[in-house]
RNA sequence: GGAGCGGUAGCUCAGUUGGUUAGAGCGCCGGCCUGUCACGCCGGAGGUCGCGGGUUCGAGUCCCGUCCGCUCCGCCA
């Protein structure tokens, strides 16, 4: 029997006998002497087989091999540390001492692994395939532990606050509004689906109509839509709903949640409150509504200053309303041809029709590299000098078109100039703060209506009720919040709409039917007559703050079995096939299954 | 659906202007080694250069097509 794991022992032990149970991580055979490190889900200890001592276990030694499993019974001894020879590990927690070993039994041999555990390997779908080989190492095997230690500390926290941990179904319905849904066949009920679910949100609603108060879950979410580096098709939220409550109350509560899931898992102290900047403002300053601001380079808008710019391009955008609006990457005058034209590509692929710069290659106006300008006046070089701080060696890059088109361009140029030289590598800081007052409604111009920002139970900001129930949809803001880390969507929530007639009118908002919203949503509109206490919420993205937390760049590293790209689990081979008998049950024509490619 | 990058030994990668038998490190196999810890030394095996076609006297290298992977855009209430 295992007397202890790898990671226990230390000089206190010498002298005792103990038997470790593991796998054999590296062996050094000297010949005379050999060498295992063995390992467990702790930690290593070495072990030493030597003739002399087990003529037995010496010679099976020499067999053992990689990721072996291995049972060692031996002496923990002191290791040999002279004027000559120091064998002392100090990079092992364990290297003061070392098993002497009496006994061996090879408990299981092992191939030898399609790739190596103590190196990083780049193809990710060998990676998968043998995920159980993956998560041996130990960078892994420590994400799956700050995964447990942070998950806990919301339960621990959420506990203490007074929230009862409920779970909803998964076998749900389908939403008419968001993200595509998984579906699932009813073999009871032919031709009909359940889906499953995007998240808990009506079911926590109901929870609080139900008088819960306090509700919370480490829910299960799904959602059939392209994958990302940070987006799995399932995933992972710490839902979270409480009654007789605003806004401010749910900010207090998220950020004492965050501290202590990050101050368990990095041991850091995670100052709060949080700062908070409006949605506007976060547009403005950043073009985005998930602010990265551990590099500066804000937005500056110079709409005033080039307003009647000889250059047509920005006195033109702003006699059409629009905005002129810019950034000063600092250092960046010597960028390449090639790196303006893949800025400038970019732009265009976010909706510019070009990207205005100027690389500032000395003081003088005339040393200023640019396509426009020469054309500028003294007060607006003045202006720009100013408002821009530029000196020489600066790269100032300009967007000008329509207020949010002008933000979201630069913001995204902004962080390819980050990427391009690497300006957030090693910033270990971590800047949480909160975006509020999120527009209510967009105008969807495909669809020709309006559609949630958030979802459609999100209660507008008091100044602005009078205009939804009124019908003056433009311009909303709502009572939303996303909570924001390093660039990072962490979360975000909202305070809801809890009375019948206003969530008809934010239903009516959104183009839907008195008839389908009755359908729909018959459970929400009846229950909200019934009693139901102001509410609202917040939902955190697990894996994206155990990712942030053991700082990988990708939510597949703190997910046991993810998925690749294309929604595959390589290990088990799944999404898979059906068996005809399967889909016979299920009212399924197995037509449309085999030849998908048939259909238009 | 679109863009970018990639695919060469089990793994990580190099491979010049198209030119002999495609290389390195690690791993693996055999041998030696009584204080190693990225052990060392000696020897060895291991390749459909993603796939298909084309240009050429000759293609890992150039061209066309295609498949796969990753990143990003669209999408993600």
């Amino acid at each position: 029997m295992r007397t202890h794991h790898c990671n226990e022992i230390r000089p206190e032990h010498i002298g005792q006998t103990v038997t470790l149970i593991g796998w054999v991580n590296t062996v050094r055979d000297q010949g005379g002497v050999i060498f295992i490190d063995l390992r467990d889900r702790e930690g290593i200890t070495q072990c030493v087989f030597r003739s002399e001592v087990s003529p037995e276990a010496a010679e099976l030694s020499h067999k053992l091999r990689s990721e072996d499993v291995v049972q060692v019974t031996g002496k923990v001894d002191e290791r040999l540390k002279t004027d000559d020879v120091d064998t002392k590990n100090e990079n092992l927690e364990t290297g003061e001492v070392e098993i002497v070993a009496s006994e061996l039994k090879i408990v299981n041999k092992s191939e030898v692994l399609p790739f190596q555990l103590d190196k990083e390997l780049s193809n990710e779908d060998l990676r998968l395939k043998h995920r159980y080989l993956d998560l041996r190492r130990p960078r892994l095997t420590n994400n799956l532990r700050q995964r447990h230690i942070i998950t806990k500390a919301a339960r621990d926290f959420l506990d203490e606050q007074g929230f009862m941990e409920i779970e909803t179904p998964i076998l749900s319905k389908a939403t008419p509004e968001g993200a595509r849904d998984f579906l699932v066949p009813s073999r009871i009920n032919p031709a009909k689906f359940y889906a499953l679910p995007q998240a808990p949100q009506q079911y926590k609603q109901m929870l609080m109509v139900a008088g819960v108060e306090r509700y919370f879950q480490i829910a299960k979410c799904f959602r059939d839509e392209d994958l990302r580096a940070d987006r799995q098709p399932e995933f992972t939220q710490i839902d979270i709903e409480a009654s007789f409550v605003e806004q401010d109350d749910i900010i207090g509560m998220v950020e004492g949640l965050l501290a202590s899931m990050f101050s368990k898992s990095r041991g850091v102290d995670v100052p709060t409150p949080f700062p908070r900047m409006t949605w506007k403002d976060a547009m403005d300053s950043f073009g985005s509504d998930k602010p990265e601001r551990r590099v500066g380079m804000e937005l500056t808008d110079l709409t005033e200053d080039l307003k009647d710019c000889e250059f047509r391009v920005f006195s033109g955008t702003v006699q059409s309303g629009g905005v002129v609006k810019a950034i000063n990457a600092k250092g960046f005058a010597d960028i390449s041809t090639g790196q303006i034209e893949k800025l400038t590509k970019l732009a265009q692929e976010a909706g510019a029709k070009g990207l205005a710069y100027i690389q500032v290659r000395g003081e003088e106006v005339s040393k200023w590299r640019s396509p426009f300008a020469k054309r500028l006046t003294e007060a607006e070089v003045e202006a720009l000098r100013t408002k821009l701080n530029i000196e020489e060696g600066d790269l100032i890059l300009f967007a000008a078109d329509k207020w949010e088109p002008a933000c979201e361009v630069l913001g995204r140029i902004r962080m390819e100039v980050c990427a391009m030289r690497n300006l957030l590598e090693g910033n270990d800081e971590l800047d949480f703060l909160w975006v509020t007052e999120f527009p209510l409604l967009a105008f969807d111009e495909e669809e020709g209506r309006y559609v949630a920002v958030h979802h459609p139970f999100t209660r507008p900001l008091k100044e602005d009720e009078e205009k939804l129930r009124n019908g003056e949809l433009d311009g909303l803001r709502a009572q939303a919040y996303d909570v924001v880390l390093n660039g990072y969507e962490l979360g975000g929530g909202s305070i809801r709409i809890h009375e019948s007639d206003l969530q008809s009118d934010m239903f009516k908002a959104l183009g839907i039917s008195e008839e389908e919203a009755a359908e729909e949503f018959e459970h929400i509109l009846s229950a909200f007559k019934f009693g139901a206490p102001p509410h609202g919420g917040l939902a955190l993205g697990l894996d994206r703050v155990v990712m942030l937390a053991c700082r990988e760049d990708s939510i597949r590293e703190v997910i046991a079995f993810p998925k690749n790209n294309k929604g595959a689990e390589l290990m088990t081979s799944s999404p898979g096939t059906a068996t005809p008998t399967a889909l016979r049950d299920l009212r399924i024509k197995s037509t449309y299954i085999e030849k998908p490619k048939t259909e238009e």
